[in-house]
RNA sequence: CGCGGGGUGGAGCAGUCUGGUAGCUCGCGAGGCUCAUAACCUCGAGGUCGCAGGUUCAAAUCCUGCCCCCGCAACCA
């Protein structure tokens, strides 16, 4: 579920630029690699690669069915299109001597055959084995961050050679800030061959295998085939970049990312949006407490229409904080807001248009039905305040809902009803429009109800009034059915 | 003194930075409307804003101390 907020997050910031006109490259992945993958596809009596190779075809039809437009899949473990752009990262890292050999100390447990970290020991002991671990060195390759934590803190704060970085939400720039002010560590971007076998092989060294930092982080600039004779970087150098993550890699994005870009000679991105976690009606989502939940029994509760799980996660969830999901919350969401609010006005509106034949008539040259308007939901978009955009096209339908029962539209006659009708269904179109970002596929039936085109870019339609050539409505037809 | 988030009417939240009549959604009660998906609209009940001190003419908001809850990095398909 927590994929599932991250990408209708990255989605709905990606159909928003492209509706602004921007051309948008939306960029996905998974990293494949490291040891619990190994393990993983040990038990299973599998290789690593039959187990990832076996995943992937369930994400993708996963996104696909919630309506995620991602225009590229980049796999860590892709040799021909990730692997070449990782190497010769390293080796532009190595020469600019960011790269230094040291030991590296561990507590390592030989049942498990991996070192343990403080969660994994009670009273010192490896709690699955029951003894203690052992005092292990071993030589990895070493990013030297600690070097930089002035660098990026000017860059967080004012620039880095010109550069700057941008971290949504502002609690976690400051959370960052605080990291770096406790002082950097140098980063292990290797581990022995011994101990780690499936991953990217460093450059020049048989003996070590690159750690996740290096290889995972790169997927952003390997998808563009970066430092390789199929290079798109124009989509990287002369682009706006943002990255959308969550909370758990805030701190190697934030930090060892940029850095590591700036040593390879490549810009730093623009944006770092970061997301929060999902609990599961108020708790941590665990196999052991039995309350996880699936994305796919979701979608079958709606029929397979993704809208109301992208409608919740963007209505409930505010961008960079953690949110719950609870069933409770959001059947309850789906009756008042999308049915009731929503979909009963677009219903009401289109039969009283229809029943007067469906023509349109005078929209008036603007309206104070559209609360604080375009300007304060762009506003809220380009920030990354996307709860506050949908809930600005909620008001709206509020206010509609208002100002019917306020006109009383079945009680007039002629030109005064066909008016306000008209105001009503113009009205809805603009929250359609708004809609557009957040859950596609309803928007394009009410746009196709209301008797209109789903645009591909939103200029010259913001304006009141500027489909000059709408002059009828389509049949209106449920929007959401009842539940059960 | 590890770090972070939080404690506001029955539930979920906003408001805290930049003190000044405590707001929203759901639920509940009453009324209205009848175009519509038994949907919509209006009004109302309900909170000493975790506790205790302090600053101030005035504190949910600032300061000090304390208590409690939740996360700490998700394979969970």
């Amino acid at each position: 579920m927590g994929h599932v907020l991250e990408k209708v997050l990255a989605d709905v910031v990606s159909r928003w630029f492209r509706l602004q006109g921007d051309e948008v490259r939306f960029q996905i992945g998974t990293d494949e690699h490291g040891v619990k993958i190994q393990r993983a596809a040990e038990a299973e009596g599998i290789t690593p690669k039959e187990l990832v190779d076996r995943n992937v075809p369930l994400f993708e039809d996963l996104y696909k069915k919630l309506g995620i437009s991602y225009d590229v899949f980049i796999r860590t473990t892709d040799q021909k299109k990730h692997w070449p752009t990782v190497q010769e990262l390293w080796k532009k890292l190595n020469e600019a001597g960011k790269l230094e050999k040291q030991s590296y100390t561990g507590l390592y447990c030989s049942g498990c055959e991996r070192f343990m970290t403080k969660k994994d020991l009670e009273d010192g002991k490896c709690v699955n084995h029951k003894k203690e671990p052992e005092e292990v060195t071993e030589e990895n390759y070493f990013f030297t961050l600690s070097a930089d934590g002035e660098n990026l803190k000017n860059l967080l704060t004012k620039n880095w050679d010109g550069e700057e970085y941008r971290i949504i939400p502002q609690s976690r720039e400051n959370e960052t800030l605080a990291l770096i002010d406790q002082g950097l560590e140098d980063v292990s971007f290797s581990r022995p061959k011994t101990s780690l076998e499936w991953g990217i092989p460093v450059p020049g060294d048989d003996d070590h295998t690159m750690y996740v930092w290096c290889d995972a982080l790169t997927n952003y600039i390997s998808g563009l085939g970066y430092f390789t004779d199929h290079e798109e970087s124009e989509w990287w150098d002369d682009a706006n970049v943002t990255h959308v993550i969550g909370k758990d890699i805030a701190r190697f994005h934030a930090l060892i990312w940029p850095a590591m870009l700036k040593y390879a000679g490549v810009r730093i991105p623009d944006s770092l949006v970061i997301h929060g976690f999902l609990t599961s009606e108020g708790e941590k989502m665990s196999k052991s407490l039995g309350n996880v939940v699936v994305p796919s029994e979701v979608l079958e509760k709606f029929k397979g229409n993704p809208d109301p799980l992208r409608f919740y996660l963007s209505h409930e969830v505010p961008v960079g904080r953690d949110g719950d999901f609870s069933w409770d919350r959001i059947i309850k969401l789906y009756d008042s807001k999308m049915r009731n609010d929503l979909g009963n006005l677009l219903n009401r509106v289109l039969v009283l248009i229809n029943k007067e034949g469906g023509e349109l008539g005078d929209r008036g040259a603007s309206s104070d039905l559209l609360c604080d308007g375009w300007k304060a939901y762009e506003e809220s978009l380009n920030n990354f305040k996307l709860e506050d955009g949908l809930a600005l096209a909620m008001d709206i339908t509020s206010k509609c809902n208002q100002y019917i029962d306020e006109k009383k539209p079945w009680g007039l006659e002629g030109d005064e009803k066909i008016v306000v009708l008209s105001e009503l269904a113009e009205a809805l179109r603009h929250i359609s429009l708004m809609l557009l970002p957040f859950v596609p596929h309803t928007a394009e039936r009410m746009l196709n109800q209301l008797g209109l085109k789903v645009p591909e870019t939103l200029e010259g339609k913001t304006d009141w009034g500027s489909e000059k050539d709408w002059q009828k409505v389509g049949e209106p037809e449920i929007l959401f059915e009842p539940l059960e």
